[in-house]
DNA sequence: CAGATATATCGATGCCTGTCAATATCGAAA
DNA sequence: TTTCGATATTGACAGGCATCGATATATCTG
């Protein structure tokens, strides 16, 4: 890119179409709420997955939203629920967490310059 | 955590404070969207920076849509902006990236059993 | 089946945000 | 200073979303 031509050289434009900028935006989307990031890191904190009972209270909010919070998680595939009798579990899926990883690595090492 | 157990044994609670989750889900906010995530790819994919007026095109949003979105992403500290003459720069910056992906590091992390 | 507990769904509400057209501001050049 | 091109701001609108109370569904236990 050269400062001295009259602006506006062409970027490379196949770089992240609208319809892979979508679906990334969706899974962004599922961390951009400080109730899913604090459910994300209770459920991480306890290995072998956390039961969703014990997530409304230090979450802070009522029982139908953190209903519904957990459904967007699982959506987004940031985290699997099992039923053990009466009670749900939630795990991490850490796959998830590390393809979004990777598509900030992405981003950023391409802009680090030689 | 014991399933044997009448359910609830309490979680580590002092796990992302709301004031931590809310800065946070404030950085991934700037990243659910899927024309910020466009403007993020063709910035990064041109080397030196770009220039704002090689992004309205690509983008396919009006100038001032591309205009607030590029507030957005500046204001979240994910890009920098530079005046050259009548043209304004956009470049990467990597460490926020990085430090948005060293939190799913550890989200992730945490959770893997041994 | 009846009662108790855990989780999900529904409906409503208020706030937030993406988008654009119109307009303002800023810098360069004549 | 006037004009032009680039970028930012404003105002308005529509759709999305976080939240809750009320309610439904599901599971276990008598």
């Amino acid at each position: 890119m050269n400062i001295d031509a009259p602006c506006c050289t062409p970027l490379l434009d196949a770089v992240l179409p609208e319809g892979d900028a979508e679906v990334l935006a969706t899974s962004f989307k599922a961390l951009a709420d400080p109730a899913r990031l604090r459910l994300l890191s209770l459920i991480a904190a306890s290995e072998g997955g956390a039961c969703a009972c014990d997530l409304v209270t230090p979450v802070g909010r009522s029982q139908p939203t953190v209903s519904h919070h957990l459904k967007v998680l699982r959506e987004a595939g940031l985290v699997e629920s099992e039923r053990r009798g009466p009670w749900i579990w939630y795990r991490i899926v850490p796959e998830r967490l590390d393809a979004l990883r990777a598509v900030l690595t992405a981003s950023a090492e391409v802009a680090v310059p030689a």
